[in-house]
RNA sequence: GCGGGCGUAGCUCAGUGGUAGAGCGCCACCUUGCCAAGGUGGAUGUCGUGAGUUCGAAUCUCAUCGCCCGCUCCA
């Protein structure tokens, strides 16, 4: 549940300036004027989302061995998604009150009783003279005295939002129809007997066609973009399950794109049509599945702490009855304090077997596990922790984001911005600076220092401005570490300080002297 | 999709019918011995886009795209 209570819309400005101004997050095709609800990462933004990627499928496939990697095709047959039942849950035609904008099912609209039905064809505003001919229909029911009336009221309501505030809506009594209803094929609001828009689909899965000669609108040719990672897993597990010799319970991830054709994309990239998933389907004997939903749970909540997400901005939501997708017998939302409030980055659900059921039936192939060692034959049950994966970099960015309040010596405030991003997440580990740009002894060994550090992480070299500066454009992108080569380091006030370096932090901005030749095995401990 | 607000330099914003601005940032040079603060010079805009009204539009009108808020939606 979002508490409004934690919005935070100035924060949240100020993030999105940020990733803007730093290059983290741009919108895409901004130069055009912008696609909605699609975003491009900048330089350290993608870095940023590749450490994010890389960790999770290090912890998630590589440092197990019941969990195996795949990376599936985007466009998918319609028929993995007919049977999934994708394509009809995307497509429910919908209604539209045009009084209240209340929109309904079409198909779930109930019948309506008889009545009159009054038809306006038009209305003319008293004050401005303004006439429109948009037409009218509600349903007066049976019984009612004086339906004309009744009907009036509604119309004058309609045309009254509809010609503008404070019009006055006269209408015509010549261009009006009466007669018995419901009409046959008519949908009406139940709750106030207004005749509903004609149904329109709305189509929630992006399509395209396939074929150069994609002619006559073949509906054969159509594929869909995915709109879940999830479903080339469950089309491959027979695959998978036969490859490599696996045995139950096991999983199968992957990390990928996804596409919805969202109504409303919102708040930054926290809602967008593009988005990728870091997803895991892990399959079980049915006795188990319960169990492991609540040991993945745990699991995920690890990783999160891990890369820097504190437990307690977490909010663990168990889906009651009735609120589940009807095949899932346990859901958890990982919800985190977003600054526009509480919202999802991950669900842990237990669907059951109904995706290799679904599959199984829709394919016409069987999909049992056969176990060895019970002689017994049975579709597998499975668990599937679902993370956002640009949530999870939305909310890396908010976690990091930082204002913090410095006195100097004369007592002056001055804001510095931080990103306190764990190093293992930062996008660049280490700025190394020569103290002076002149100095050609200095920029020399800096240029050394990161030549030999690069190979090893994502390292940058500044030497413009003055260097407190320079430590402060770091902070700003979370850089955890930052080098500085200077006089010690040119053995100018001592043998014993010579090759030394200063190393400062990020979030303590004190320093530390150190030899050179200690950096990499001390950083490589820091970093990863 | 609906309602409201908004769109001017990289960022934050001023400019309500008459020559496109400020602060910060950025670039160059100078200065600078460790936390954004000195000096000098410089670049940057079809005022979101398109049409209309007008002698003249950043400013008024319409459309469109995008952003924010509230609904709606979220298998």
């Amino acid at each position: 549940m979002a508490n409004k209570d934690v919005t935070d819309p100035a924060r949240m400005e100020k993030i999105v300036s940020l990733c803007k101004r730093r290059g983290f997050i741009f919108q895409a095709g901004e130069l055009y004027g912008g696609l909605n609800g699609c975003w491009d990462y900048g330089p350290l933004g993608a870095e940023l989302k590749r450490n994010l990627k890389d960790f999770w499928w290090r912890k998630t496939v590589q440092e197990r061995d019941d969990v195996l990697g795949m990376d599936g095709s985007i466009l998918t047959h319609q028929d993995v998604l007919k049977a999934s039942g994708h394509v009809d849950s995307f497509n429910d035609p919908m209604s539209e009150c045009p009084l209240t904008k209340a929109r309904l099912r079409a198909d779930q609209v109930p019948a309506a009783g008889p009545g009159t039905e009054v038809t306006f064809l038009g209305a003319k505003d008293e004050e401005s003279g303004k006439t429109t001919d948009k037409s009218f229909t509600v349903l007066i029911p049976e019984g009612k005295q004086e339906p004309e009336r009744s009907a009036e009221k509604f119309a004058i309501q309609f045309y009254r939002e509809l010609l503008g505030k404070g019009s006055k809506p006269v209408l015509d009594p010549a261009a009006r129809e009466s007669r018995p209803g419901p009409r046959e094929g008519a949908l009406y609001n139940p709750e106030n007997g207004v005749m509903l828009s004609e149904p329109r689909s709305f189509d929630l899965m992006l399509s395209t066609k396939l074929g150069a000669l994609a002619l006559d609108n073949d509906p054969k040719a159509i594929a869909y973009l995915r709109p879940e990672t999830a479903q080339s897993i469950f089309c491959q597990y027979k695959n998978i399950l036969d490859s490599n010799r696996v045995k139950l319970p096991f999983g199968i991830a992957q990390v990928g794109k996804s596409f919805r054709n969202e109504i409303n994309p919102r708040n930054f990239t926290f809602r967008s049509r593009e988005f990728e998933q870091m997803e895991i389907e892990y399959f079980c004997h049915p006795d188990d599945g319960l169990r492991l939903t609540d040991e993945w749970l745990e699991a995920r909540l690890a990783f999160y702490e891990e890369i820097g997400i504190p437990r307690e901005k977490l909010h663990i939501l168990d889906i009651p009855d009735g609120e589940r997708a009807f095949y899932s017998q346990k859901t958890y939302d990982i919800e985190y304090e977003f600054p526009f409030g509480i919202q999802e980055l991950e669900g842990v659900a237990y669907r059951t077997d109904y995706d290799l059921g679904v599959h199984q039936k829709g394919a016409g192939k069987p999909l049992e596990y056969f176990d060895e060692e019970t002689k017994t034959k049975f579709l597998p049950h499975v668990v599937e922790p679902s993370a956002g994966c640009d949530r999870t970099v939305l909310a890396l960015i908010c976690e990091a984001f930082d204002e913090e309040t410095l006195t100097d010596d004369k007592g002056k405030d001055d804001v510095r911005t931080v990103m306190r991003f764990k190093p293992s997440m930062a996008p660049i580990k280490v700025g190394i600076f020569p103290m002076l740009k002149k100095n050609e002894e200095q920029v020399a060994i800096a240029k050394d220092i990161q030549k030999s550090l690069q190979k090893w992480m994502t390292v940058f070299y500044d030497d413009g401005g003055a260097l407190g500066r320079r430590y402060r454009r770091q902070d700003e992108v979370g850089t955890p570490y930052c080098i500085t080569v200077d006089f010690d380091t040119l053995g100018e006030n001592g043998e014993e300080l010579k090759n030394t370096v200063t190393v400062r932090d990020r979030d303590s901005m004190e320093q530390e002297r150190m030899k050179i030749d200690a950096l990499l095995p001390w950083l490589l401990e820091r970093v990863r």
